[in-house]
Parts: C-alpha cells; structure tokens; sequence
DNA sequence: CATCGACCCTGCGGGC
DNA sequence: TGCCCGCAGGGTCGAT
C-alpha cells in the first residue's frame, strides 16, 4: 500500500491497535518479507512491548522497549492488517505477529513482495528518530521536520525532470506516482518540466499542492482502486472519487475539459493536462 | 558524484 | 476459451 497518505491510514491504525501490547511470536511464512535480518525473527521480538506507531513518508515502524524498532515497507501490494487469532490465513500472508494477550494478532500480507518488514536500530536523522537503514530519506511535506528552503536549495541543483525530483525519496519522501500527478495538475506542471528552470514560487505552489491533496486524500482514508490498499481493518479509502487526472485517461479535465493525456513515464505513466499542463520545450524525463 | 534503465514479483484485464 | 502483453500507489542496484 503506497503513498503517505496510505501508509499513514495504516500508522493510525497500528497506533491504535498495537501500542503497549507485548509480542509473544513471530512467524515468517516467505524468505523475501524479512530483509538484512539475521537469527530468529521471533526471538528478536517475544516479550518485546511495543511503545507506538511511527512514519516517515512510505516507511512506518514501531519502536520497542529495548531500544530497536520494527519497520516495514509496503512497497506496491503490502498489508498490515489486525485480524482476531483464529482468522483462516490470507492467500499472500508473508508474517504473521502474535501478542501475549487475547486481542487481535497483527499480518503481513503481500502479493507481489516488494514490501518487508526489518529490526533495525533507531538514530538521529534530519530532526527526527527514525530506523538507520532510512536515515538519507528525506522528511515528508506533512511533518514539522520538513523544510521548504532546504527542499528548494536540493531541488534547484538536480538536472531532472520535475516528478522524477519529486519520486525521489532523498529529496522529498511520502510522494509517489499518484499524488505526484495529481500535485503537478493542481501546480499546472508537466512532468516533464527541468527543475532548474523552476522559480521559487512556483516550488512553493507545488509543494502546498502536495501538502494539499494528501491531505485531502487522508481525509478520506486514501486512495483504493481495489481491494490491495485498504486499512488495517481491511477497509478502503474512497479519494480515488477525487483523482483529477490520475487514472483519467481520456477523460475531461475538470479544470478545462481538455481530454487527459497518458505518457509512458518510468516503466509506469504519467497523466496530465496537455492544455493546463504543456509540455516544455527542453523539458528532461 | 548524479542520473537512469533494468529488475525484483503476482495478478488482472484487454486484444487476438 | 486460452495465451500473451502491458500494466499496477514500491525501492534497489549496476552501468554509464
């Protein structure tokens, strides 16, 4: 399950559920779902208490009482879901927590495995406690740690294209293929446009886009074409409803009527506006 | 160093 | 009905 506002449905949920319980086990059903781990998983984790949820970006962990933290990453197709003890398992479940109470246990559930989860130490990194193997992530446009001036200086030295800045966690973290489409639309940006050529307003404007629709999207519990993201009660998000282009091929744009546009971008897709968002004369991909 | 394509997986829908 | 292709909210790694 993707973007910030996704993952931060999830964080909420563990929040909730997890913290101040104590894990009694740990379950590996699939090699991939654990990473740069070593011994037991279980062993690490029995008798552990978990303090909170925590995020930065796409990453969330939970921080325990010795000091290190579970992390987990969803990458494109990853659950956490909170289900009662008992529960037939799910077809892709890769990790199943348990607790030492009668409460829900916690899944990892994940069918193309890009996600995992990992025990990591904690540190320092750009004012925050965050896990060491995230420590060159950037923070994300919705915490206090994040700094416009510093974003800007970072993105003004880059000589990219506009959304590949923003798909790139070391400057700005939490924004993905969606929510950079939709920003670059709500900024009247082609994707393709050269940082460098980029005013400080108009970074500025981009940024508060940003911040805006994931917000907007969180509101509304994210975003879910399908069942794949979905809280950790297994519910959808509806802000797919709000999407202005992404998805929206051939559609009006609700801003001009023009049809939107669908450009190969990445292995993936871009979508845009060729009317509100025109494509640049030295644009970079 | 910075940048970019290939690759890691499973499943689904569309075209033939 | 199959089969093949392209595509899907991710990051990592090696080549340049």
């Amino acid at each position: 399950m993707p973007e910030l506002p996704e993952v931060e449905v999830v964080r909420r949920g563990l929040d909730v559920w997890v913290s101040g319980r104590t894990i009694e086990s740990a379950e590996v059903l699939h090699t991939r779902a654990v990473r740069r781990h070593e011994g037991v998983l279980s062993d690490q984790l029995k008798g552990r208490r978990v303090e909170s949820a925590d995020r930065r970006g796409k990453y969330l962990w939970l921080p325990l009482d010795d000091g290190a933290a579970l992390m987990a990453h969803l990458g494109m197709s990853g659950q956490v879901l909170m289900v009662p003890k008992g529960t037939p398992d799910e077809k892709h479940l890769r990790v199943r927590v348990t607790f030492a109470d009668d409460g829900p246990e916690m899944r990892f559930v994940d069918q193309r495995t890009f996600g995992h989860l990992m025990i990591t130490q904690l540190t320092a990194a750009w004012g925050r406690t965050v896990p060491l193997p995230i420590a060159h992530i950037a923070p994300d446009p919705l915490e206090d740690a994040f700094d416009e001036d510093v974003f800007t200086a970072a993105l003004k030295k880059r000589k990219t294209g506009i959304k590949r800045a923003l798909l790139d966690q070391s400057l700005i973290s939490g924004v993905g293929n969606i929510y950079a489409d939709e920003a670059l639309w709500r900024a009247k940006l082609h994707w393709a446009r050269a940082t460098e050529t980029l005013t400080k307003p108009k970074i500025s404007e981009l940024l508060a886009a940003a911040r805006a629709v994931m917000t907007e999207a969180l509101g509304q519990g994210g975003t879910s074409f399908d069942s794949l993201y979905v809280n950790v009660n297994g519910e959808s998000g509806y802000f797919d409803r709000s999407l202005n282009v992404y998805g929206r091929r051939d559609e009006p744009c609700p801003r001009c009527g023009t049809p939107i546009r669908r450009d190969a971008f990445m292995n993936r897709s871009s979508y845009s506006c060729p009317t509100c968002q025109p494509r640049p004369r030295n644009g970079r991909w």
